[in-house]
DNA sequence: GTTACTCCATACACTAATGTATGTTTTAAG
DNA sequence: CTTAAAACATACATTAGTGTATGGAGTAAC
């Protein structure tokens, strides 16, 4: 029961059927804790949707908190690992600031099951360390990611880790408080667009 | 079972020990959705805790739902009023900004307990239509409460709405990141001040 | 083909939680 | 002091969920 699964000795495609991986469960997962957070992850629920007993749950994890913290450290790996494709491309600041703002709100608000995962995770996180430290690893590397960024907008180090950091925590309030509601894609937009001139406008000119 | 309690004759103290008002449990319940979110609401917990049996919750509450509706109408109601408290004394635009920020971010870290329920109560309503209702009705008031300050800065109302949603998911975006972390003060303190710049710099100079 | 292993089904025990029905104490009123 | 209602206790029924033990079907290797 450590990490890798068994080795399938011939390879098993995934229309085989009712061959269910790690990740299948983990899928499933996915969608009961995007629905109702994590204390709606049952495992009988899981098992009704995937169409077989429990008894296929209990031979690929050992109990139930060892899918939650398999889902965590999935949910981890992938944030940390979708940073690469985030590295702006190159280009004058502006572009790349707008490119990563409209990544960050007007694109995750099509992404309503990430960004729900998302939502339930950082809640999790609030009652269980675990899920705390991953959140926490998640958001510093986001931050650190955006610093490239924002030191083209200014010299002072303490400055471009807070311009980071606010910029941030607006998207992340901007997903919290703006998600499912309506109107939320036309209002999402002004925001990213008054985030992108409240950054440019704080150049080194004070 | 309206909204008022059946009118006890004489006057009752609170410390007539033992005897519990329906506001009683719903400061018990408080403490429970804190910690670990509405589907923490246990009513065996909430007797135990209370030094009671499930009957005497049964005596005041129909049934768990009829906990939770009263507890989400309380909080609505309390947002709601305290809003007045929130109101600027008078003064320049950049005092008024700071005390409004500061209310928002310092002086809400150091209400953890009002924080979390708060958090709670928000991620609760992702997945229940009633909870979603009275969050919309508090962010639109909150929103509209800092309209207010913040046509000082700006003549357009288009972009006071602006500023003040911007200024509204920052703060709870904060909130949300930056609570029970470590070195957080130091950090919201930054946040805070970094936001007041923004927002005043954000005058009608375009 | 039989052996061993993988993957899932079945059946049972156990716990925790809600709700309900009814009994018991406490309190205020007459 | 008696009484009726309020506030709580007790006991039971029911449900939902986890975990475990064991059985069974399928598959690859020899």
């Amino acid at each position: 029961m450590t990490d890798a699964r068994p080795q399938t000795p011939s390879r098993r495609k995934a229309s085989d059927r009712a061959q269910l991986t790690c990740d299948d469960w983990l899928d499933a997962a996915a969608g009961e804790v995007a629905a109702g957070g994590f204390s709606n992850l049952r495992v009988l629920t899981l098992a009704k949707k995937l169409g077989v007993t429990r008894g296929s749950f209990y031979w690929h994890f050992k109990d139930h908190e060892d899918l939650v913290v398999r889902f965590l450290n999935r949910w981890r790996d992938r944030r940390l690992h979708e940073l690469q494709y985030w590295k702006p491309k190159g280009g004058d600041v502006e572009t790349e600031l707008r490119q990563i703002l409209e990544l960050l709100l007007t694109d995750a608000s099509r992404n309503i099951r990430r960004l729900q995962v998302e939502l339930a995770v950082r809640d999790f996180a609030r009652r269980n360390d675990y899920a705390a430290e991953l959140v926490t690893e998640v958001d510093e590397a986001r931050i650190n990611q955006n610093c490239e960024l924002y030191e083209r907008l200014s010299s002072d180090p303490q400055r471009i880790r807070d311009l980071s950091l606010l910029m941030y925590v607006a998207t992340i309030g901007s997903q919290v408080v703006l998600t499912g509601k309506k109107g939320d894609a036309e209002t999402i937009r002004r925001v990213e667009d008054l985030m992108a001139r409240l950054a440019l406008g704080q150049r080194d000119d004070d």
